[in-house]
DNA sequence: CTTTTATAGATTGTATACAATCTAATTGTA
DNA sequence: TACAATTAGATTGTATACAATCTATAAAAG
């Protein structure tokens, strides 16, 4: 019988592996835009629906303020974004898009494209690894 | 035409998302053995093969001494590892597993079966996922 | 045999992640 | 209405990642 740790045998390292490596590409694509990959998540979720609160964000990037706080901090001294209390209720926070932050959102556009031309992976590919991916998640949601 | 920019259409989110939920359920089996998730990783490099040097160990994992180094003396402070220079050429420095790093290899064995139910995978999701992945990742390479 | 170049690690600085704890605001309830 | 329980963020402390730089050693070039 084979050896159950070796690392090739391990479902955690490809995903460990990958995931930093994607990141390391996208850096190149995101720095003319002054962000760090944690932070173009943020503003995909917000350039999708602007006005969210930190939770909001933060559920959908499965991050939570430990994470985010800092990072809306950062956005927020590079002026894309505000943080404001909601006076409703001022346990949250609204996250909003500032004029800047809506307008990096054209120069943003044209990452998606680059980015797979510089990892160079086929569409077909591509849908196959997200449906794989997409079924996993839910598994594994499914088990939380 | 769709968003390019929603991020359900990245394919880099999913893998962010997968890698860093996998770590955490990793987190309460590896406590126990007193592991991070990325020493673990070093140890299974070192379980499989012993006396390595660093930057041996860091291709294996794509990890560089600025990572590695604090990573090593922190096993070598759990006294799991030891770190000697090569005589041969002191550049090199050799990562050598203690009696205790050998032992806690027999902890670790039972590791990745429980992941694998912690995570509530099949087998066959887990192949095609492997597969997968091992594809995508042989293409990335070929781009570098 | 010097001088240059390359290499392996260490160090520094910045930016996440995330558990654990703290604080302020809101809700539920006796 | 007081008051306990909950909730959203902020804070603290630890552990990565990784670019950039520094240092010591070895190899290559002249």
């Amino acid at each position: 019988m084979s050896n159950p740790l070796l690392l090739e045998e391990q479902l955690c390292f490809p995903f460990y592996a990958i995931s930093r490596e994607i990141t390391k590409r996208y850096r190149p694509l995101l720095e003319p835009l002054g962000l760090t990959y944690p932070q173009y998540l943020v503003m995909l979720v917000l350039w999708e629906q602007d006005q969210q609160s930190l939770k909001a964000v933060g559920e959908r990037l499965h991050l939570d303020s430990g994470t985010l706080t800092p990072l809306l901090k950062k956005l927020e001294a590079s002026g894309l974004v505000e943080r404001v209390k909601n006076p409703v209720d001022e346990r949250h926070i609204q996250i909003t898009l500032t004029a800047n932050g809506q307008a990096l959102r054209n120069e943003a556009e044209q990452i998606p494209l680059a980015l797979k031309e510089l990892l160079g992976v086929s569409d077909e590919d591509m849908e196959l690894v997200k449906q794989t991916l997409n079924r996993l998640t839910i598994k594994m949601n499914g088990t939380d």
